[in-house]
RNA sequence: GGGCUUGUAGCUCAGGUGGUUAGAGCGCUACACUGAUAAUGUAGAGGUCCGUGGUUCGAGUCCACGCAGGCCCA
């Protein structure tokens, strides 16, 4: 036997199967081996986290990069896939600190940062057993012996030598960002933290509507202009007053709508003109004042009138200048003026946020985006410094504050009490209450209420937290945006939308890039610093050794800081070095003018460890220099959409800033996988989907397949495994069935295909699928080359089931089981081969298994075939086997089966009824010719016997014309409805004048139409049976003559005689003899009639009506009951 | 609140540059077919193409404003 047979097969067996056959005989190996000096095609794996457990996404995620890769290396790429992991970071050290049952607090106090670290360590390379097995399981090939790890040695040094590169650049610094401080404890806090149970409170606070006086400019006089006073005000609210010394920007929502509303202050009684959103002027004014009188206005009146004098959009606002509200400190550069913001809403206050750049992570932003400055001060060693110190108390400079604690929850009782005696009041009033009464008298305060928020609180000392600016470190991305910009518009994104919209516009709005993470688990920042302010970047280990072999020598280090120092020097003589804390924190250089600088204790952002992947995956530049060189950039990447602003940014942000080059080419970015109802998967709710279990089910051919053809792969998912079930009976099924039939019969006759294919031979049916196939080599080439995967796939599902089973091997089934081995036979054997295994080639990269199991049956005993699908070169198009005008023909003869089908039906005719003949119409010698060549096909697909063609010279052809909008658009226009309706009551003698002049012109129109602008269909014919679909008509002839009907019977009782066959077991070789019972008079005729075509169907060597029968056995017939004898001779 | 994205049959999805009758598969109903049978064919039921306006002779398709879901950011 050739070819393997199979009976329900199980694809996640084909799975193991061919997995082993890839480990024992290296495939994977071998398909890089095999393309050692072609052109190489570089893929960068981004890297997962091996604390966690894989799930069905990754599945999809990983399917995205293999396929591409596999695609690559069948093009004759080298493609090597180095795989990687991610071991740093925030989740680690929860992981952790779960485990272990601690807190942050604990580490250095209950646990060494030692110990801690190495715990670390430990828990993150936890699940990579489970993560390989999956990575094998799926058929995800990636090289998974030499991984990158983030957390060695020679990865944190190459970050270092990068970081050191940006530093000498002067894109590495040291500034303050925006966060949750806590005066009390002295201490910064974490997004995290801040989200402790318990941490935001709901508290009672000095809510204040301020007026900000605005200045006549060039950019307000509009307002003066429609308001005709100089009493121009923005107001904006805030529930922190004690910020409004530090004000320099109000921000506004660009699209927001504002009013200017004249009225009278309610504290100060003046009239004002105040500006702020009009969704929120119900708030501040009563309805009752709307466009009251207001001369009838008298200081202290409860109604006070106010009306609106203009309308305006946020936009109209920007760049006006406004008086600063408080001043106490001038700040050295302009500002105080109106800037725009994505962040303002009108939910509450005025739709104008007062914007202080020291106390808000917003603010701060915008106002570094927009170049507005912050309201600093000097402190004792010259350094800038916000208003309030970090003690929470208000600096010296504002005066009517000086030292007093901004939040009253900062002072004691006793405290309290004494600075109520200062203030010479019956009660402490805070600082925001004071200010508020301050700004009352000043004809500053629109507004003043109590206001119940919720608001964030420590967690180990209760009191509320401010937002402060610390310091951290940052990479000045904003310096190379331009180069960002420009670099990303040469990397091919997938979808288009995501490299324009979401990671274009976050380049558009980039801000520095905040390096520093106050943790212990992550690569530390190589800087040292002294006192003041003199540091040293550090670019390898080899400069720190030298740098600390230096300072030993130094008289500035104390006995203690020289012994840690000897420390270091021996683990890194011993080979035993650890880049991490605390081993790099008990390293004390001196510098230059001979002070101690210790390390900056900040870690960096994960991110950047990922982003640096492209270096430090190779340990570049202290080793493989020439690898790097050959892989940099990558060629291919691939990750979920939620990556954009993660690894797809530093990736690029670091390549830009590092080499001025993109770190990837073509980026495809991938959408989620949801639960078949649209929600996410997640653990907690049940609905995940567990990849393990899904491949074991269903093998991982028909989990990728469907994946990958049920959705775009930047699309989200809704992952249903019924979709599974239906991909594998569908698809997989009607493969393997296709392929089960070719082995049945090519084994039968003990055909070898040579894999050559011979036009001289080849059938008009043969010719057609092949034709089809180089479209379809054509079009999977193109999609896979575009990373369009999806197109892919879906186009060789339509191959495989429409085309190649249900139309080359359904209609051609008779030519695989009848007779000798012909030419005929040859070409129908070769044929069907050379699609399997085109199409084995043209799926292996979604389908790798199946694909390879496929390619393995149909080549396995061929002398020099490749051993894998994985090792061939992907199908090039034979062009000269494109025949667009037979698959045209083929086409039509699908068509008109259809409606013979069609016809037969309504008039319950069976199709096993042979009819004498069909009559289509034909309006061209072209068409007539398609028709002709495959009319054979119809014949026997429809049990016809003939086909005639009617043309005009049959005078039967009654014709009907279309108008052709698409054509008419452009001429006729607005004049359509008129036009359409002329041509649609053209009668066949008009149409025939419009055949043979090529223009008509009806009668009183100035209306001409030519050919072009009308389609010309024919009508039903009179007197026939006749169906129709678009241009195409078809009338059957009906009449069944007494020999159609002889041999429709000679037709239904082969049909029983073959279930017979098969119902008794017989085999497909078997020979028979049959003896019928002379019962039915019709039935013995027709029989007898059609004798030898009978005998020759099912295989009779004899075939007798006799009149006595013993052990006959009884059978139905329609409506009739045979008996008859049939034995295997 | 901002950016991006999705919305077409019960479900999953196709529908270049606008063209008058919106398609496929699955599911459902009925009838066929049966030496490929976890198939296959034919027919049928099933659509305010998310809504409202607009541009146009003509809009599922273009524009504006909304609604609902998703992702990221705030």
């Amino acid at each position: 036997m050739n070819f393997k047979e199979y009976k329900n097969l199980d694809y996640a067996q084909v799975a193991d199967e061919i997995l082993q056959f890839w480990q024992e005989q290296k495939v994977f190996e071998k398909s890089v081996e095999i393309r050692e000096g072609q052109p190489t095609f570089t893929f960068y794996e981004g890297p997962p986290s091996a604390n966690g457990t894989p799930g069905i996404h990754h599945v999809m995620a990983r399917a995205i990069k293999d396929i591409f890769c596999r695609y690559q290396t069948l093009k004759g790429k080298q493609v090597k896939r180095k795989g990687g992991w991610d071991t740093h970071g925030l989740p680690v050290e929860l992981q952790v600190e779960k485990e272990l049952g601690i807190t942050k607090d604990d580490i250095g106090k209950k646990i060494s940062v030692e110990e801690y670290n190495k715990k670390c360590r430990e828990t993150v390379m936890k699940f990579t057993d489970l993560w390989n097995d999956l990575t094998e399981k799926m058929g995800y090939w990636v090289d998974l012996d030499d991984p990158y790890i983030t957390y060695k040695n020679d990865y944190i040094e190459s970050i270092w030598h990068l970081l050191k590169q940006l530093y000498d650049k002067g894109l590495l610094y040291k500034g303050y960002t925006i966060q949750p401080y806590s005066p009390a404890a002295g201490t910064g806090l974490s997004s995290h933290e801040l989200n402790q149970p318990g941490c935001y409170r709901e508290v009672k606070d000095t809510s204040l509507t301020a007026q900000f006086k605005v200045k006549l400019t060039g950019k307000s006089g509009y307002l003066f202009d429609a308001a005709d006073s100089d009493n121009i005000y923005i107001l904006a609210w805030t529930t922190t007053p004690w910020t409004l010394p530090a004000n320099s920007a109000l921000t506004v929502g660009k699209n927001i709508d504002y009013v200017l509303v004249k009225t009278y202050n309610p504290y100060t009684y003046l009239p004002v003109n105040v500006v702020l959103a009009r969704d929120l002027v119900g708030k501040y004014f009563n309805e009752k004042g709307k466009d009251a009188d207001f001369e009838a206005y008298k200081d202290g009146d409860k109604v006070i009138p106010w009306t609106v004098i203009m309308e305006l959009k946020g936009a109209h606002l920007e760049g006006i200048e406004y008086e600063q509200l408080l001043p106490y400190i001038q700040p050295d550069a302009p500002a105080f003026r109106v800037i725009l913001g994505d962040f303002v809403t009108t939910e509450d206050g005025t739709g104008v946020v007062h914007t202080a750049p020291t106390f808000g992570a917003d603010d701060f932003r915008v106002a570094q985006q927009n170049g507005v400055p912050a309201i600093l001060v000097k402190d004792e060693n010259g350094k800038e410094a916000p208003i309030v110190n970090r003690q929470g108390r208000f600096v010296s400079e504002i005066t009517d504050f000086a030292n007093e604690p901004v939040k009253e929850a900062y002072l004691s009782d006793e405290e309290k009490e004494i600075e109520r005696e200062k203030q010479g009041r019956d009660k402490y009033l805070s600082v925001d209450e004071r200010i508020a009464i301050k700004l009352k008298t000043e004809n500053k305060a629109f507004n003043v209420q109590k206001f119940d928020h919720p608001y964030p609180h420590c967690w180990r000392t209760d009191k509320p937290v401010l937002y402060y600016p610390l310091d951290s470190w940052f990479i000045r991305t904003t310096a190379v945006k331009d180069k960002l910009i420009a670099l990303n518009n040469t990397i091919n994104w997938k979808p288009e939308s995501t490299g324009t919209g979401r990671f274009g516009n976050w380049l558009e709005n980039l801000v520095d890039w905040n390096l520093s993470r106050s943790r212990y688990w992550g690569t530390p920042l190589p800087i040292w610093r002294s006192e003041d302010a003199e540091e040293v970047c550090i670019g390898s280990t080899q400069e720190l050794i030298n740098a600390v072999k230096h300072a030993l020598k130094d008289d500035a280090l104390n006995a203690e800081q020289k012994e840690k120092n000897q420390a270091f020097l021996d683990a890194a003589d011993q080979d035993i070095l650890d880049l991490h804390r605390p081993f790099v924190d008990e390293v004390y250089l001196v510098s230059a003018s001979g002070k101690v600088m210790t390390r900056e204790t900040d870690l960096i952002d994960v991110w950047f460890d990922s982003g640096a992947m492209p270096f430090a995956q190779w340990h570049y530049p202290f080793e493989n220099k020439d690898i790097f060189e050959k892989s940099y950039p990558a060629d291919f990447i691939s990750e979920g959409v939620d990556q954009t602003r993660g690894w797809f940014f530093t990736l690029h942000a670091i390549s830009a800033m590092i080499s001025d080059s993109v770190a990837f080419k073509n980026v495809v970015s991938t959408g989620l996988v949801l639960d078949k109802n649209g929600n996410k998967m997640s653990k907690r709710l049940g609905n995940a989907v567990d990849p393990f279990e899904t491949l074991k089910k269903y093998g991982a051919d028909p989990t990728r397949w469907y994946m990958i053809t049920n959705a775009q792969p930047w699309d989200n998912l809704k992952f249903d495994l019924a979709g599974v079930t239906e991909v594998r009976n569908k698809f997989f099924g009607t493969l393997t069935n296709t392929y089960n039939f070719f082995a049945l019969y090519a084994n039968l006759d003990g055909y070898q295909p040579t894999g050559n294919l011979d036009k001289s031979i080849a059938t008009e049916l043969d010719r057609w699928i092949l034709s089809k196939l180089q479209t379809l080599v054509k079009e999977v080439d193109e999609s896979f080359n575009t990373y369009e995967p999806t197109k892919a796939g879906r186009a060789i599902q339509e191959f495989v089931s429409d085309h190649l089973s249900n139309w080359y091997v359904r209609l051609g089934r008779r030519r695989f089981w009848k007779g000798d081995m012909t030419d005929d036979k040859k070409s129908a054997y070769e044929t069907l081969a050379y699609c399997l295994k085109t199409v084995a080639q043209l799926m292996s990269p979604i389908a790798p298994f199946y694909g390879d199991w496929l390619f393995k049956n149909l080549t396995s005993n061929q002398a020099g075939a490749p051993e894998s699908v994985h090792l061939t070169d992907f199908p090039t198009v034979q062009a000269e086997w494109i025949d667009e005008n037979l698959e045209t023909s083929m086409d039509l003869a699908q068509r008109i089966c259809s409606l013979i089908h069609s016809l037969r039906k309504t008039n319950k005719i069976k199709v096993r009824q042979p009819l004498s003949k069909i009559l289509i119409p034909v309006l061209s010698e072209k068409t007539r010719e398609q028709i002709r060549s495959v009319d054979d096909l119809i014949k026997s697909e429809v049990n016809i016997k003939s086909v005639e063609y009617l043309d005009d010279a049959s005078g039967v052809l009654s014709k009907k014309v279309k108008p052709n909008f698409k054509a008419l658009g452009p001429k006729f226009g607005p004049r359509m409805k008129e036009v359409a309706a002329l041509i649609s009551a053209m009668s066949n003698d008009d149409i025939a004048v419009l055949e043979k002049e090529n223009q008509y012109t009806p009668a009183g129109s100035d209306i001409v139409v030519t050919p072009e602008l009308v389609e010309i269909l024919t009508e039903d014919l009179p007197g026939y049976l006749s169906a129709k679909d678009n241009e195409l008509t078809v009338a059957l002839d009906i009449t069944i003559t007494d020999e159609l009907r002889q041999e429709g019977i000679a037709r239904e009782f082969v049909n029983r005689v073959q279930n017979y066959r098969k119902d008794s077991g017989f085999e497909v070789t078997d020979k028979i003899k049959i003896e019928l019972l002379d019962t039915q008079a019709e039935v013995s005729a027709g029989v007898l009639a059609f004798k030898e075509y009978i005998s020759q169907e099912v295989q009779a060597v004899s075939l007798e009506v006799v009149n006595t029968l013993s052990e006959s056995v009884e059978v139905e017939m329609e409506e009739l009951v045979l008996q008859w004898r049939i034995v295997v001779v």
